[in-house]
DNA sequence: AAAGAATGTTACAGACCGGTCACACCTGGG
DNA sequence: CCCAGGTGTGACCGGTCTGTAACATTCTTT
């Protein structure tokens, strides 16, 4: 009914994924496992067989959207081979998508929220993802050759994470609708105060401790135009 | 029991101060209408003599949150007033409090993301509030002399967005424990763009667009020492 | 003291939830 | 053919949830 023209034979993918799409529409507490074995084409007997427990799907659920990730992590890499600045903007681009989307954010962050109950299987896995999506932001912004490379990997991070859930509360037309003018500003702030790409054009007061990057003034690739284009 | 010498006889009031409490410890769809009721130190009944059903309090519980965030403000400007610039740093300083704090974020956000279903009463509220607390950020940007005011007020929307729900999904270790150094950098990036404060010090390139603000360099108050003193 | 409003108490309705049981069905491989 | 494992079906359990009804009690106000 649903979906025509004979689903994949396997029941277990079909949950999963209806799963995923129910938990992200309605909340994971907003629908039972009836309904979503209802519309996965089969009945809450075989989820049980599956997932002994509700829990065990949400944490099966968000399996799934970290490999999806990684996956994405890895397309940055192959369109953009050696070129870690390129793969930043990339992934700005990419977290305004979404951040955008359907415009309920990040299921990591959504499940983190709903379940609050410090005990739950799904929070230390979350916890564990996002302190990976942390890292390879910083080695990127590393590889990018970023001084304070940390830093604009926890600026991006929150900016992100903000975004997404800001979408929720304030709106589409609210503050995560500049979210890729915001990004690009910011990384062009940390970009500029990297090892002198390019030439440093001029040197002011003799250098001293310099641990002021300037903003801007040009990055590699298009990051140059993020202040002044935006708004 | 749970709170000696005599609760302030007004059920209404400790009704929505424990829901406040209890929504915010399990979630809004994590407790139940009894469960408060109890905790308030009364029942079922006259709780629903005040409130007409769950949802009329939580957006009672949510008015009131409004309630004190707009006072918070008032401290703000009664704590500095004719200078803007420090009442954004203690705004920083506040949303670094707050992101941190019991660990559970931001009350109108939560809800946002709990309350995922958009005809809930709640939602109208939620972005009504987030919209004017963008609205007071960006008046406090363009009142310090910040060229991009509008855009600053929404970075640093999803900086404090951000830490606070990292604070629940990457953990107090995560990208949030560096919000006062990436909000302030921020300031300072985008505060060197402003209308020159204080004395110019030289003027390269004869003005021109001038279109890209320098970063920090020297911000009124405490900001210059951010991505120095930061990580 | 009396009237009236607010509150407390108990029980209940109706719905939904997560999870289980027993049993019938199908399908594929020896 | 038959067997085994995965699947579908419907009923069911115990629990919790929101919300209500009826009645008793206390507090406030006049």
């Amino acid at each position: 009914m649903e979906d025509c023209a004979a689903a994949p034979p396997k029941p277990r993918e079909r949950i999963v994924s209806t799963a995923r799409d129910l938990f992200r529409k309605h909340g994971i507490r907003g629908i039972g496992v009836d309904a979503i074995a209802e519309l996965a084409g089969t009945n809450k007997m075989t989820l049980y067989r599956h997932f002994g427990s509700k829990d065990d799907l949400v944490v099966a659920c968000l399996r799934e959207v970290a490999r999806e990730v990684e996956a994405m992590w890895d397309g940055f890499d192959a369109a953009h081979p050696d070129d870690p600045l390129a793969q930043l903007h990339a992934w700005v681009r990419c977290g305004a998508e979404c951040a955008g989307g359907d415009g309920r954010g990040c299921d990591m962050a959504n499940a983190a929220v709903e379940l609050a109950e410090s005990d739950h299987p799904a929070r230390g896995f979350i916890e564990q993802f996002k302190s990976a999506q942390r890292d390879r932001l910083a080695r990127l912004c590393r590889k990018a050759g970023i001084a304070k490379a940390d830093l604009l990997a926890d600026a991006l991070s929150l900016l992100l994470e903000g975004a997404r859930v800001s979408r929720q509360s304030a709106g589409v037309e609210g503050p995560c609708a500049r979210f890729i003018a915001i990004g690009e500003a910011v990384i062009a702030a940390f970009a500029s105060g990297a090892k002198g790409r390019k030439q440093p054009r001029y040197r002011r007061r003799a250098a001293g401790p310099a641990k002021v990057p300037r903003l801007a003034a040009r990055a590699s690739s298009r990051g140059g135009a993020a202040l002044k284009g935006a708004r």
